[in-house]
RNA sequence: GCCUGGGUGGCGGAAUUGGUAGACGCAAGGGACUUAAAAUCCCUCGCUCCUUUGAGAGUGUGCGGGUUCGAUUCCCGCCCCAGGCACCA
């Protein structure tokens, strides 16, 4: 036998033979265990990038694994359809975003399978199609019904020239990214979903959820941003009225010397209003309202105020404190006024510094008094209050309490909790989204879409050109309506939903993807399959969509369309593939093939390399896996894209050692061809008889790695190592001495290593395994066979190697059993010729022996 | 700036619970095979030092400290990189 590994053929014959023998395709089977593993769905941007493989490939894998231990796999794919570059596209090329959309699923659905993942097709959703989004419409209207959903003022970036709202990414440095115009602030009316209705149930999940990284966990707990403080009054002088602030640092409230108020906070205009400042303040406040929000979070941003000529009272020492204006106050956090305490808030003490503003230190520490004129940072730790009137000589954390009380029993503030998680705007002012069912009437008002006019659907001939507001206002025969309530002339809502309300359900249709009655979900089929129990994304999405997806599961479920109080019970978080960008001067962001020695292809300009960060379109600092699959197949791609690095780290993105993938797979294959004659008619070694030395470490080193590969592939989805594993085991097989053709014990025994090789690998690389498997004598796939099991006995270690250490360092080393005791390994180490000699007329003081690893023998140095 | 991670040879990484640092692979160098090349197979490979060239000594996991018989692993401070920061998805 003396065939070549051809991964093209052999992966294009088996990618054929699943299609039409529907291997993966799935549905409900009670008597089955179940397992939906789900990876995060993609923006079809129009071509796959390694991020993806990399993404998909992991999920694959535990998907291939899964089955061969005997699950019913829930594995589908779809499409997250709606979106901004669709639109971009439209205005920028002129293709409808829904052709092009279409276009890209067509291609990225090939690239796909190309790579040979073992999705049920059936299931394929795109959720730009109205009879997706039409239920999503429908929980849109129930959540109105219930206050869930409703519509306030609310800020957008806005190009006063294209007269559009940009998204945050649209803009650069504070410009719009197509005209270069500075962004302005403007409020519109807009939609929100009450996320903090369900704000403590989903803190208190984050608790719930041990199939979660922690640091995930973390991340959302710190978003939803709990906070136990104070509100507390601060009364005008010379004026009625007062400011409230929430603070948590009501212990400092003795050293508050001035008051801060967010610059765009309406309370701004109100007190300045007629003083002679009043022009100065409102340039200042319009100034702070043009800077771009993404410039606010910036090193460079600089924290400037303006006094308001306006004071109020330092409720308990009764002082009169100025009000300022400032642009690094969060209008939309607490009440969007801050009390001021310099000397012990690093943010309070820089504006004090900056504005000549008095130091009131009130937290002394216990090591050196703090001076205020010497100062150089706030003193923000613990410590005993002085100069709080009656708290004096009291711990701060205990002050806490006390002030509180004491605000509270004088009618002067109260204890509240406080939250940083804001609702959710749903709104976008876009053509490619989901419509927001709603019609606004001048005489009922808002006016839900009836049930059964649903889906509104998106129509189809829009002018796209960037410019001018949103699309969808433009288009008369959709925005003009008829009042479903009283018949009048009304107009729709012409915003659309943000995407990332489509992918805070899209895991609970794929249960019954084309289920056409209300709600869209088979509850039967929902509750079959939910939750999702294996869910894999990139970290990216920690936060946001995770949240989303959590809170919209919540609400679903408290409809009575989920059984489940949350979607994801475990979670991967993959790292971000990361890769250098390029810009030229004149074409912008560049791609990897449009630079060429440095310079721009398309002008010859020099090009810029700009930061490492995770591929994007956006940034087109993408890498198209098909070279790969060109050139070494799938199984090499999937392989290398695994034994880069484990999952969850991130990966700068080289092709370097793609070879060594492709040779593995070669000389997989070449043993195997290299032994298929001799031991065809052989069945695998069954342990029946006593083996020799070389062919029972051969055994031992084959139930070795069925016991690492299997842990590493389910315990920590460490594919990296798994391979390795593998590697060791087909170069342990090379070593082996070739047996007799008339060895049939011997032979037995390679057959038995030979069939465990590709089983292991049959998750990773499926195509090169599913065709030696036939090779074989095969017949049924092996995408069902049983996954090996490994004998203990067989894969237990008889000698072991025990480390000895003088002093720390390693001096020798010593093969003893493995069940050798204490004493004796003690003995023998202290024994050893070398050891002996370094410990020759010193002073042992202390012997550690850690059973099975090493004895460090500790002695008294010379000089001590 | 704030929140969350990460940093180990020339490179990707391994060391799973505080116990042999560098598994496996890439690159590099040497050898075998070949008319030749490719492929393949074998060997060497953290750094420094040497008048014991060795089963040698020292040093080494971003930097500086600490805890410990022992630290890549735990603690404190710093530097750098990445992700997120609510309209990219």
């Amino acid at each position: 036998m003396n065939m070549k590994y051809n991964p093209r053929e052999i992966e294009e014959k088996w990618q054929e033979r699943w299609e039409e023998e529907q291997i993966f395709k799935v549905t409900e089977n009670p008597h089955k265990k179940k397992y939906y593993l789900l990876e995060m769905f993609p923006y079809p941007s129009g071509k796959i990038h390694i991020g993806h493989v990399r993404n998909y490939t992991i999920g694959d894998v535990v998907v291939r694994y899964k089955r061969m231990r005997g699950y019913n796999v829930l594995h589908p794919m779809g499409w997250d359809a709606f979106g901004m570059p669709a639109e971009n596209a439209a205005i920028e090329h002129g293709i409808h975003p829904a052709r092009w959309t279409y276009e890209n699923i067509a291609s990225m659905r090939k690239q796909l399978k190309r790579m040979g993942f073992s999705y049920d097709w059936d299931r394929e959703i795109s959720t730009c199609e109205p009879e997706y989004y039409r239920w999503e419409q429908l929980f849109f209207l129930w959540m109105y019904g219930k206050g869930l959903a409703y519509k306030k003022s609310s800020t957008v970036n806005w190009c006063p020239r294209c007269r559009t709202v940009l998204a945050n990414e649209q803009v650069e440095a504070g410009l719009c990214w197509r005209c270069g115009t500075g962004v302005e602030e403007q409020y519109l009316d807009q939609w929100f979903f009450r996320i903090t209705a369900y704000i403590e149930e989903l803190l208190d999940y984050c608790d719930r959820l041990p199939g979660w990284p922690e640091k995930v966990l973390t991340m959302q707990r710190n978003w939803i941003g709990k906070s136990y403080g104070c509100e507390i009054s601060f009364p005008l002088a010379g004026a009625t009225g007062e400011i409230k602030v929430f603070t948590t640092r009501q212990d400092t409230i003795y050293g508050a010397t001035f008051m801060l108020v967010a610059a765009e906070h309406p309370l701004v205009m109100k007190l300045v209003k007629g003083k002679p400042r009043e022009n100065e303040v409102r340039e200042f406040v319009e100034k702070v309202k043009k800077q771009d929000r993404v410039l606010m979070t910036s090193e460079y941003y600089e924290k400037e105020g303006i006094f308001l000529d306006t004071y109020c009272l330092n409720p308990l020492t009764n002082k009169k404190i100025p009000i300022y204006a400032a642009n690094f106050i969060l209008a939309d956090y607490g009440t969007g006024c801050v009390m001021a305490v310099p000397a012990h808030d690093q943010r309070d003490f820089e504006f004090a510094r900056k504005y000549s503003l008095p130091l009131k230190v009130v937290i002394q520490r216990l090591d050196k008094p703090l001076n205020t004129g010497t100062m150089t940072d706030a003193y923000v730790d613990e410590g005993i209050l002085i100069n709080s009137g009656p708290f004096d000589g009291m711990e701060n954390m205990k002050a806490l309490e006390a002030i509180a009380e004491y605000l509270e029993s004088r009618g002067l503030g109260k204890k509240t909790v406080q939250y940083r998680l804001r609702d959710w705007g749903i709104s976008r002012q876009r053509y490619w989204g989901a419509p927001i069912p709603i019609i606004i009437c001048k005489v009922c008002g808002t006016v839900p879409v009836p049930e059964f006019d649903l889906p509104v659907v998106l129509p189809h001939d829009v002018a796209l050109t960037g410019e001018g507001g949103s699309p969808l206002a433009g288009h008369r025969q959709f925005a003009e309506v008829i009042c479903p309530c009283c018949g009048a002339p009304a107009a729709r809502e012409t915003d659309t939903m943000d995407t990332f309300v489509e992918s805070s359900w899209y895991f609970d249709r794929f249960c019954s993807p084309h289920h056409a009655f209300e709600p869209g979900l088979d509850k039967k089929k929902t509750d079959y399959w939910m939750p999702v129990d294996q869910y894999i994304g990139g970290i990216e999405h920690a936060i946001l969509h995770l949240l989303y997806a959590r809170f919209y599961t919540k609400m679903l479920r408290d409809f009575g369309v989920l059984s489940v109080d949350e979607p994801f019970t475990n979670l991967l978080t993959q790292g971000m593939v990361c890769k250098e960008t390029m810009r030229c001067s004149e074409h912008g962001y560049l791609f990897p093939d449009e630079a060429k020695d440095g310079k721009c292809c398309h002008c010859q300009r020099e090009v810029t390399i700009g930061k490492t960060e995770k591929m994007s379109k956006s940034l087109k600092n993408v890498v198209d896996p098909d070279y790969l699959i060109g050139e070494y197949g799938a199984d090499t791609t999937r392989m290398f894209c695994l034994f880069a690095a484990p999952p969850e780290k991130d990966l700068e993105w080289s092709d370097q050692g793609v070879e060594g993938s492709f040779r593995f797979l070669n000389r997989t294959w070449r043993i195997v061809m290299d032994y298929l004659d001799d031991i065809r008619g052989v069945a695998p070694f069954n342990g029946g008889e006593a083996l020799e030395d070389n062919l029972k470490n051969l055994r031992r080193k084959t139930h070795q790695t069925i016991r690492k590969v299997a842990a590493d592939i389910e315990e920590r989805f460490h594919f990296n190592t798994a391979i390795s594993a593998v590697m060791e085991l087909v170069n342990t097989l090379y070593q082996v001495e070739r047996p007799e053709r008339e060895d049939l014990k011997a032979l037995s025994v390679i057959r038995e290593t030979i069939e465990t090789i590709i089983m292991l690998l049959a998750p990773i690389v499926p195509h090169i395994t599913e065709e030696l498997w036939m090779l074989l004598g095969y017949k049924t796939s092996l995408t069902d066979v049983p996954w090996p099991t490994y004998d203990s006995t067989v894969a237990s270690e008889e000698e072991i190697t025990i480390v000895i250490q003088v002093n720390g360092k390693v001096r020798g080393r010593i093969t003893v059993p493995a069940d050798e005791d204490a004493e004796n390994v003690k003995s023998l180490a202290v024994s050893n010729e070398k050891i002996s000699r370094l410990i020759a007329g010193k002073k042992v003081l202390r012997e550690v022996y850690v059973p099975k690893k090493l004895v460090n023998i500790v002695i008294q140095e010379q000089g001590k």
